[in-house]
DNA sequence: ATATTGAATTTTGTATTCAAAATACAAAAT
DNA sequence: ATTTTGTATTTTGAATACAAAATTCAATAT
């Protein structure tokens, strides 16, 4: 019999990229910003091949972006492309509270209403940076109890391009905690009782409201 | 005054990425198939460096599968992802059309309307590969008037896998061109006469039915 | 002072190299 | 006849090498 010892050997691409992912989102590497190669290879003490290779895929998760021939940068993106953005978070989200409200047990409806249980009823919320992660915690959870594969990995980029977005004061936060807490609470009932057609549904309203806040921010139309 | 001549040059990785990922639609790299590197490489009288960043990049997309220490491989997908891949595709595709019913052309709609024009009306529709082709553009040209660039990349991708999933012989169509052709025409429709929620309901519906035939190729039920 | 030129330097894209791991396969053992 | 072991071969992961392109910056011209 075939033992199954160290079949998952980890490379060091996906070391890098997790590094790396992260520098993004800390925001220690700033939007806009050439991404030196040679210097940050030197402080990973490894080489440029497997810097390269996690650049590439963060390039494909539109993290960062190549001009060619004169290297990778920092990812900035346009308040239209954020609506592009948060117009696919508001159906992929909505289809994650939807199998989530199918497919959801009993520990993890505890643990999902447990994520804004201290804010609730509190009628001016000021913790912001707690309040923004409890936001992210919220959407992340959902996904993971929704357990799709696909959903999960492309949730994941847009969740970090949404909060590493433009308002840095807010924590990424697009609306105020007064107003989408509400939001919140609704949506975590709708999917503990199990009602899927209405989790979906007020997951998407909640992100028409986003999508609308971005709009308002335009100078022109759409 | 700065001349931007070869401004934008373009490196072999897309070049190589372009070829392999055709290979893979086309079938000359089948499912499960190990990709042989050095061969590859030489064969394209290239060195491995741009190939495997090629592959990194297609391991992102899902269409090629990396095994640490041991390789790339052509993805092989259960009939369990391919449902979730149309989950995906349902509410991706679904705001396409609201979207593309939102923005269409007079010029647009013509195009759209020619799509299927040959097979309407004929009560037996037997030219497969035809129909074929004529659904993938369907579902390319409503995501190219859509134009939202996130959406398309993504969509272009799962596209690909889902005609490349498992029914060969039926050209990866799941279900038969008589079923669908009515499903096409009401969307086409929807779409021209700028009926944005009623598209993105159809199109909706229209993949729900691919779902539920997929699921009924399931030995357990999920 | 500002713009232009043109080395000197840095950085990129890609090939090459090399140790470590995986695979293939022949010989020996059960 | 099948399984196991040991060795040769191949392939991978990652570092290094290097030519070509981009950038910098000081010197010169406008």
């Amino acid at each position: 019999m075939k033992k199954n010892i160290g079949a998952n050997y980890e490379n060091l691409d996906q070391k890098v990229y997790q590094v790396v992912k992260e520098m993004i989102e800390d925001r220690t590497l700033l939007p806009g910003q050439k991404i030196p190669q040679e210097k940050l290879a030197k402080e990973m003490g490894i080489s440029r091949t497997p810097l390269i290779a996690a650049l590439k895929f963060l390039e494909h998760e539109k993290l960062v972006e190549v001009k060619p021939r004169r290297g990778f940068f920092v990812r900035l993106f346009t308040t239209r492309e954020m609506i592009g953005i948060f117009e696919i978070r508001e159906v992929l989200e909505g289809l994650a509270a939807r199998r989530a409200a199918e497919c959801i047990t009993d520990a993890e409806c505890v643990a999902l209403r447990g994520v804004f249980a201290e804010y609730e009823g509190q009628d001016n919320i000021t913790d912001i940076p707690g309040y923004s992660r409890a936001d992210k915690q919220f959407h992340t959870l959902i996904t993971r109890i929704a357990s799709r594969e696909f959903l999960t990995t492309m949730l994941q980029t847009f969740n970090i391009i949404s909060l590493a977005y433009q308002n840095v004061p807010r924590e990424g936060l697009i609306q105020e905690p007064g107003t989408t807490i509400r939001d919140h609470l609704d949506i975590i009932d709708a999917i503990c009782s199990r009602r899927a057609e209405k989790a979906e549904l007020l997951m998407r309203e909640h992100f028409r409201k986003a999508i609308d806040e971005l709009k308002s921010q335009l100078e022109e139309p759409m």
